[in-house]
DNA sequence: CCTGGTATCGCAATCGATTGCATAACGGCA
DNA sequence: TGCCGTTATGCAATCGATTGCGATACCAGG
């Protein structure tokens, strides 16, 4: 079918293994620089395409990385992909995707079949606090977490700055008046979850306002689940004018609830979102954001990785913190001065 | 490192030969049952995964599809990879997902990496009407298009039935009293926009409608090139009560468009989407859209290029059309009495 | 002229699974 | 008892690229 090594060597006159050499940049050196043109003219002229079954086979590196995301309809996680894709492919390596559902089963079950594919690394945007297969999986191979950091085990990992992006919000709100914040805060499984209303917590403190009874998390990152919660916050307590969500879904939710309670956003309660997902511009009311530079963390995250197969030695952990921005729509406005 | 062919038969103390026939469930016939178990049981215990590359070496099959989708970030997408990863996964075969961003160039490129990587098919949804590569590409490999279908050569496909599409569309507008209807239509080069365009003039005429100067074609599926040419079809013809687009990013920037003309949706014009992608029930005014079942399409495209893989012979072309149904929302009303 | 060094390149083993062919064992039947 | 047909398994080649090692040639220095 296509021309192998053994072709080009034939049709220039020398033994493969010396056109192994001529082609491979590495070991290119060896081998007298006039040949290595002739080499790749016949190469071209064939348009050989090595195998890279064969190269694999002998060297054990399949040249694929394994990327596991909870949830490929989540619109946060293609921006991730496409930065991930991007600066692997560049190097020369090919993604593997696989969804988990959020399920930890199908996740174990997924990361077998991609160790069985021989995978070089993983890239793991699976923000579950516990991770029983972490530990073990990280002493067979290369991994880089994305969207969160390991609490237990020490390893590399590229996610946003969950504590600025939360206190931007809330100097938003302070800014504009609001004193009486409410968090919708994530799955208490959930990795980032937990750090942002951790963060909240903390911002909160900062600005001398109160959270005492103003944090409850929901089940699940679903608008529905925000719903019931939110509904919940505000019928504790009616004061609420704001609501900084852990994440868009949660922000549409929280918005769900205050209209099914007949008040209005922003007029009545505002709130704020995090991630700036693709069309929270055009939701109503559009959604103030907090926004992580998605493909930034992808490609730094596939870079990471990257370095860590070629130095195999290093064992500094890179952490890499990128940072958020605030998009201000219309979705927070100045509280109303009487309620 | 981990265990081969090899390891199981010494420790059976059997021929690595045999290990590999009671391990292929296609070859397990030839072998004793009483070893065949034996040699499972020693497989289960030395935790055996088959290396893909060596075998792939041998058969020259990698067990890899390569997906070749326009814009991941488009949600569109991302329900018929999950389809396609699904199927594709429990036949034991890894879809290879690349991005072309619709740009042709990117486009070649990336299916020459991937056919390097030795992908045993493709599945392709970049809708472009024009593909030159294509016909070639079908030669040297089993095909599968999804969401369109070629024009040219004859080639497998999953699609939606987007005559049946625009019609559920047409109807219900018709259904609500319009009369005047416009239709968004899609960049001329895009397969999927032209066919629904010629769906939007058949289906038009078909209800004794007039379709003259009603129909105008965007550069890009983007919001703003829609704002643009709602804005110029409304314009031109003031008598509009109901806009067609074909995409939910095309609707999307005809109710812009109408918004920015100081008219509202639907109470002035309504507009029915397409795709129904996820959040365009959230959105304002809440989209009514033809849903097309994505995965289903997915799912269906894995199957047929399976059965393609399997039974060589075959010349039967498939073409599969999945039915569409109408998703009614609150962007489409009654057209008002008097303008 | 001899020796040590370097630049090039060939040889052959190797990675692990697959598979056509050969072989061996065994049971049945004349 | 001898022959044949299964059944079960071993043998060895093969896929294509990589790489340690050895061989050759050539150059410069002593």
């Amino acid at each position: 079918m296509s021309a192998t090594l053994k072709d080009i060597a034939k049709k220039v006159g020398i033994h493969p293994a010396t056109v192994s050499r001529a082609l491979n940049p590495r070991t290119a050196h060896l081998v007298n620089p006039a040949t290595v043109v002739k080499v790749k003219k016949a190469a071209a002229a064939l348009n050989y395409l090595p195998n890279p079954m064969a190269a694999g086979l002998r060297t054990s590196r399949s040249h694929t990385i394994g990327v596991v995301i909870p949830d490929l309809n989540n619109p946060l996680f293609p921006g991730m992909v496409r930065g991930i894709q991007d600066t692997l492919g560049r190097a020369g390596y090919t993604p593997l995707l696989v969804n988990t559902d959020n399920d930890a089963d199908i996740e174990s079950h997924l990361i077998a079949s991609l160790s069985a594919r021989r995978v070089d690394g993983f890239i793991l945007a699976t923000a579950r606090r516990d991770h029983p297969l972490l530990a073990q999986l990280s002493e067979k191979f290369p991994i880089v977490l994305i969207n969160r950091v390991s609490e237990s085990v020490q390893l590399p990992s590229v996610a946003a700055d969950e504590q600025h992006g939360i206190r931007l919000a809330i100097e938003h709100l302070y800014g504009l008046g609001h004193r009486e914040i409410a968090h919708v805060a994530g799955p208490a499984w959930s990795s980032t979850g937990h750090e942002r209303s951790q963060a909240f917590t903390r911002s909160m403190k900062d600005h001398g306002l109160v959270t005492a009874k103003r944090i409850s998390a929901v089940s699940s990152w679903s608008i529905e689940a925000a719903n019931e919660c939110a509904s919940r916050l505000i019928k504790a307590d009616p004061a609420i004018t704001a609501i900084v969500a852990a994440n868009d879904q949660l922000a549409l939710g929280s918005i769900a609830a205050i209209k099914g309670m007949k008040l209005r956003c922003p007029r009545d309660i505002s709130v704020v979102g995090y991630n700036d997902m693709p069309f929270m511009d055009i939701v109503d009311p559009p959604l103030t954001s907090v926004s992580v530079p998605q493909k930034d963390i992808g490609s730094e995250a596939a870079r990471l990785l990257l370095s860590m197969l070629v130095e195999e030695g290093s064992t500094s952990v890179k952490q890499v913190r990128l940072t958020p921005e605030l998009i201000i729509r219309s979705s927070t406005a100045h509280p109303r001065v009487e309620k």
